[in-house]
DNA sequence: TGCATTTCTTAACTTAAGTCAACGAATTGG
DNA sequence: CCAATTCGTTGACTTAAGTTAAGAAATGCA
């Protein structure tokens, strides 16, 4: 678990002695307990992760409800939208689990990139794959019914169902509680 | 008309002489006329396109249906999910107005990264940004039923609901063209 | 361990979207 | 300009999700 950023980087690009060093002085290791709240409503966010091991959702709160719109887990990168700007976040970030993250800044990144442009570089090409992933994850959940969204879960990320409770799961699907105990029910049919 | 993406581009960093006369050398503004199909399904992507001016969309073949999934106007880039990759794409990308856009291919990209590699931090910065506003719109999308669904475009995008065919916008809006028509009909009242 | 709280399920009922079909309106292409 | 096709609306009916409420199951905490 030393430093499981530099091994997920090197899966990318080759890390030279340097960069490891540089990257091992600043990187930021953090264990938030389950339960922690890392973002709020109406907060200003100065603070990315990158999950290690753990799970990490999003929520908005309407009227007094939680919809839970996102859930990450393993080497996935939690970037809230108010990330880096100077405007309070519309929702908040919670970890679900013990949760074990790289935690980054914009101070941080603009000074990796400074001193190690392909980093740059890198993370530019990772966002457009991760983009390119979201907006077909997008397309598939506009096209189907939410009893075929929850058979779409079940086989893309199996895990997510042990993980998160169902109310949450419901929410991520689009839709409430209720419901989705009867789609459960109907299935097992 | 002559260079819409250096008019864009001077928006984020100082366009020097320099990149100027290198972004007028490779620089390829093509017209596509209405009904052009940019990327068919099952077809490698090669192209990226950045609007000037007119409408695109992107829409997937379900058993014989076509499913909207994106519309992109004025100074939007359309990246295809495919894009770059050696995989076949799963969807059609089409022109549903004549319309004139920047095309860029990956070869043209990797240059121009590499002769300004400040133009790769700002497409790192700019996809950033793009990123975090489609995730708010994902979030929004779940939460809301199809009625409001309809209503956040009305607000938000309102060209739309005049430039593209109202069976285009129910699957856009994750319905059925006769839902569409019944929740305008509910609405007026 | 046991009590309190949260989560999940079930049921009855309401509401709105899906389906199928028909028809008139609008658009397109020759 | 006309014929053909596509598009949008409407109606009747089906299906599934939302709502409300209650109780069972699971979980957390003292």
């Amino acid at each position: 678990m030393e430093n499981e950023i530099l091994k997920y980087l090197s899966k990318y690009i080759p890390i030279t002695q340097e960069l490891e060093e540089e990257l091992n002085k600043i990187e930021f290791i953090k264990l938030f307990p389950k339960g922690t709240i890392l973002l709020e409503e109406g907060k200003i966010s100065n603070e990315c992760y990158f999950i290690i091991k753990g799970c990490i959702r999003s929520f908005y709160n309407k009227d007094g409800e939680e919809k839970t719109t996102e859930f990450y887990t393993e080497e996935q990168a939690v970037i809230p939208s108010a990330y880096g700007k100077k405007i309070p976040s519309e929702y908040y970030i919670e970890c679900i689990e013990d949760t074990i993250t790289g935690v980054g800044t914009p101070e941080l990144e603009t000074e990796v990139y400074r001193k190690f442009p392909q980093v740059e570089s890198l993370n530019r090409a990772l966002g457009e794959v991760i983009m390119a992933k979201y907006q077909d994850t997008f397309a598939e959940f506009k096209m189907a019914s939410p009893e075929e969204r929850y058979l779409a879960l079940l086989k893309n990320r199996p895990d997510l169902i042990q993980r998160a409770p169902q109310h949450q799961i419901a929410s991520y699907l689009g839709i409430k509680p209720e419901s989705l105990s009867r789609i459960r029910k109907r299935i097992v049919k």
